[in-house]
DNA sequence: ACCTGAACACCGTTCAAGT
DNA sequence: ACCTGAACACCGTTCAAGT
């Protein structure tokens, strides 16, 4: 008898584009060696030929996203130089929604990672940045790198749990109001009243550019200065 | 036969006290139901009556942490009264290094986590803050709410990595001054020059309260201007 | 030499059987 | 009514046996 139809041969990429897939449509805790061969059509452990084990293809998966960067453009002052990095790799983050936890959970710095903080790097240093002062302002921006920002407020709605009565639901804000005041204020402001669901309303992008403006004119008024480190 | 000596008996408390204890010896993940059962000499079963699921278990472990966070006072200015809340938050923290990845990864808000949320909110609106402007500059805030900024540069130590030969190293080093030339020009400033372990001289302390004022002097800045968002 | 099925040492959680 | 052992449906990874 011949052998079954065979799958396309398996590559590290046709692996890490599956699994990129896989969590893009189940999530990121749906990829699991197991899952990922099924979903190949191969038994587990030919995984392994193509990826070290389980943390170096998370590695591979946030390549993959990071890869979605738009490359620098070498005509633009340093503001507008990080400004656009940063906004094109939100772009790509917020293409694959399960990339910030995996972002944040990565400890291991792969080449393209290191290509993307240098090339931020870059821009600093030609804008006028000491290098001192270059190393601070990328640890300022944080993980808004990588083109977020942590989730302050988002709470998913619990589908599962029954609704309350509306007696309930008074009862719940006015416990809520008295807790805390002044979240509840936060959150009036923020949604123009409309409170179905608190926190539900904030406009993440406008967060995002609201804090990323500070921060860039916070280090433009240092560059100027010419701040430096003042340590022992 | 009499049955053997018992254990005090358990309660929700000296649950979370032992999930805690276990994570700061042991790391995060070696927390599981059936280990700290195990830990506390009780059948992993036992725990469920005290803890709903694992889920609410870490969310338990994050309110111990946050509970070490020293109390408001009120007669600090809206500047000083956050910067103590955020330093305290971060002293907290460091106490359990675990502490940071948990709060990341809870995406439910406790009461503990509100009410920290609350208090800072507060301290904002007391010092002058629109509801709206506090609510923006909290998400600017980001993660430093809890006392801590991403590890944008750190790299753990590959402890079982067969130590490279001086030539490999210096290949190696090669390679990566052509590749990454303004990281390698960031990690010289900020450990001055002492290069063993890429970024593992940096100050995070110095890191998170440039940050933390950088960030505060842009506040006051939007305070005195009395801005509000000009969204549609 | 290559490949892979079974096995190992774990998980969180359900549930029925036992006291 | 309470408690809990066994079971279920999973993990990542090793390793020896098979071709």
């Amino acid at each position: 008898m011949a052998p079954p139809a065979r799958r396309a041969p398996l590559s590290t990429e046709r692996v890490l584009r599956a699994a990129v897939d896989l969590a893009d449509v189940a999530g990121v805790e749906a990829v699991s060696m197991r899952r990922l061969a099924q979903e190949l059509g191969v038994v587990p452990m030919a995984l392994y030929k193509h990826v070290a084990n389980k943390d170096q293809l998370l590695d591979g998966m946030v390549d993959v996203v990071l890869a979605e960067i738009d490359p620098a453009d070498p005509a633009l002052d340093w503001q507008a130089a990080v400004r656009a990095r940063v906004l094109s790799a939100r772009q790509a983050v917020l293409r694959h929604p399960w990339a910030r936890q995996a972002i944040e959970s990565r400890t291991h710095r792969t080449p393209t990672v290191l290509g993307h903080m240098d090339s931020l790097a870059g821009a600093f240093r030609r804008g006028g940045f000491s290098a001192d002062l270059t190393h601070h302002v990328m640890h300022a921006l944080g993980n808004r790198i990588w083109g977020f920002s942590p989730e302050l407020f988002y709470e998913p709605p619990a589908a599962d749990a029954a609704t309350p009565s509306v007696a309930e639901q008074q009862a719940l804000a006015a416990e809520f109001a008295e807790r805390y005041p002044h979240i509840l204020e936060i959150a009036v402001a923020a949604t123009g009243g409309d409170l179905s669901g608190v926190g539900g309303g904030c406009d993440e992008q406008f967060e995002f550019e609201f804090a990323l403006d500070l921060l860039l004119d916070g280090f433009d008024r240092l560059r100027v200065q010419g701040w430096s480190s003042r340590r022992s």
